[in-house]
DNA sequence: AGCGGAAGTGATCAGCAGTTCACTGGTGAC
DNA sequence: GTCACCAGTGAACTGCTGATCACTTCCGCT
């Protein structure tokens, strides 16, 4: 019962298509200035259209979102879960953030600006998942650098993760494999810890 | 003749409260969440009373980014004029910049989130000041780090200032002193600079 | 073929927020 | 004292844009 019913009919991932043209959008020009016509148009729909795969222009915003915090999270908890050694853990956080602050630029660019613009209760849902990720930057990074205070430690994450984040605000014209290593390099600096050599499969820059 | 008028009768520096008013306002809750009811009731006056001062909320946002630039580049153009060294001037950019950070926090949040919200010439404009001051950055790195190429330098500023403005969106709940030795060290960290000592002048925190 | 329903359309609504404007009241100059 | 002027007021206007709705179209299923 309640089999996988077939979807939808003309085409069967419009609602990738919207989230995907918003995130370039809204990326570029900033979410207000984006109207609903503009992502239906470039979704290949006309505005009024999208109000059949979301409830409002908000609610696109926090799909948005939530795939961001959803790819950091299940990224950070994979390697939570398999790292044999904090400093091993702390590098592949830092690998995965990089690779997803390149492979997914425009959403993340949108998470760090536009989180503001959502209603209280939302934003506040998404700061505690957010939350909850620094976290576990924290929790291995805290065996490590001993000779920090507690909120040192938080002062630290931030600092690495900015670092790494600056690329998403201009274009440096490098190679996307020389960016990551540098901006992996930095983040390792921010943190005050030697880089564990890298895994084989994040040479490759796979997705998993 | 043209002496000096009498400015305003009122309130003397109405407008610089206008311009505090907004960069709180904004800075918590983003440009288009924020009315000119909201920033008006903040200065002391109705809405509407502000395009006494203003053209145009646009306006209010302009003349604030200008405010951070004209900040940032003063203190870059005595900075580079004045050091004896490369390696003391980039110390000097960026404690500087860790300064203006801490100091004007809210501005500067204002400035990296909301530069896009302005029409196309005027975030030109405001671009090419913020390249011009990067410039700066680059100029003196470049000879400490030759085994960057261009590019890369660039690279590695635009982490270093992402790593000390990212003290802008959360609250570490440092001391000040302790906020800004940290930002510093890591700042240093991303540029491979290993930090020149610093002036009796920074020590204090002055402001020139 | 023909039925049912989901996807897409376009006209229309509704409300908000920036802006304008005629007016008031207080301040400084003479 | 009074005159000119300008910051400040509040009501009204307007344009824009997110949202609604009745209608059409297209697909899948029997």
């Amino acid at each position: 019962m309640a089999a996988p019913r077939t979807r939808s009919q003309r085409d069967p991932d419009r609602r990738e298509r919207i989230l995907v043209a918003a995130a370039q959008l809204v990326a570029r020009r900033g979410f207000h200035t984006v109207g609903m016509a503009d992502i239906g148009a470039e979704a290949g729909i006309v505005g009024s259209g999208i109000y059949r795969h979301f409830d409002s222009k908000n609610a696109i915003l926090i799909a948005l979102l939530d795939q961001v915090m959803d790819r950091l999270q299940s990224g950070a908890a994979r390697i939570v879960g398999a790292a044999p050694d904090d400093r091993t853990a702390l590098s592949a956080l830092v690998r995965d953030h990089v690779r997803v602050a390149i492979q997914d630029r425009s959403v993340l660019a949108v998470y760090h600006r536009e989180v503001h613009n959502l209603p209280e209760d939302e934003r506040r849902r998404l700061r505690h998942r957010q939350r909850h990720y620094l976290e576990d930057w924290v929790h291995v990074l805290a065996p490590l650098r001993r000779d920090l205070a507690d909120g040192e430690q938080r002062l630290a994450v931030h600092a690495a993760i900015g670092a790494i984040q600056s690329t998403l605000f201009f274009h440096s014209g490098l190679a996307e494999t020389r960016l990551a290593e540098l901006l992996d390099e930095m983040a390792h600096a921010c943190l005050g810890v030697t880089p564990a050599p890298r895994e084989r499969s994040e040479l490759l820059m796979t997705k998993y």
